[in-house]
DNA sequence: TGACAGCTCGTACGTTTGTACGATATCGTC
DNA sequence: GACGATATCGTACAAACGTACGAGCTGTCA
């Protein structure tokens, strides 16, 4: 097994739809449309190619209910999440995940329990 | 002030190029193709391209020692940066950064030191 | 059963991206 | 001052992207 051979790249409004299939669970088209971001309305027919892609490049699949097609991720999110982060910090980075790591620290809100389960994580030498 | 205002989105591969610039300072053609990983060559020409491009978009500057253009970065890294990683979080995370940080942090190896300074970076409720 | 609304499919098109060739300009050296 | 080595510049080009129109198919409800 080890690595899970992931299809082609994504391109960045590919991998928001491709979350959104995420989040949704299952989704049509329609579904996508809506759960967008207020701020980033774009086309229905848009949202349709995008998801023509995916289902292309193997990251969906769909099952026909009615006349709606419905569709689901055919991959797992660790694993594109994985890559697509491990990409980034390449190139934005030269691979070290320490910068970004202390950049969103220093930028982000966290609340307590978020600290307490970041301490978990670092402090754990986990079993790698 | 505020927003300093970026110049248009950069795309991968001129962003590995400008993170090349920035960490070398003052940078030739030659000088950021050698800087490039091993496992990534890519012809001196399209090198030369992609710091044309940066500096149409006004990422660099260049002046003349000689007959060779030194490139340097005109825009802060931090600024980039924070653009470059809240689009992505956008993007792959809707915006939420946390699922990012416990991802880096279940996937890397820190070392003492480092979670020394994260810790620091998020106990401290920083002035935001 | 026929009209309508909703959905997909084929196709398109201007941009951006990644990559690079060939021509030309410039510096140092003999 | 001519020559070679090294740079840049203009230009190119196929593939990928973002975005979308219009035609046709398919349930649904009167």
């Amino acid at each position: 097994m080890g690595k899970k051979e992931l299809p082609a790249a994504l391109s960045a409004a590919e991998t928001e739809v491709l979350r959104l299939v995420w989040d949704l669970g299952f989704a049509t088209v329609q579904n996508v449309c809506d759960a967008l971001p207020r701020d980033r309305e774009v086309a229905y027919a848009t949202v349709q190619t995008l998801l023509r892609r995916l289902e292309k490049k193997g990251y969906v699949s769909h099952k026909i209910d009615g006349k709606a097609h419905v569709f689901s991720a055919a991959v797992k999110q660790d694993d594109v999440i994985k890559r697509t982060v491990g990409d980034f910090v390449e190139r934005l980075f030269g691979g070290d995940v320490r910068p970004l790591m202390m950049h969103l620290a220093g930028q982000s809100d966290l609340n307590e329990k978020d600290i307490e389960r970041l301490r978990k994580l670092i402090e754990k030498p986990s079993q790698k």
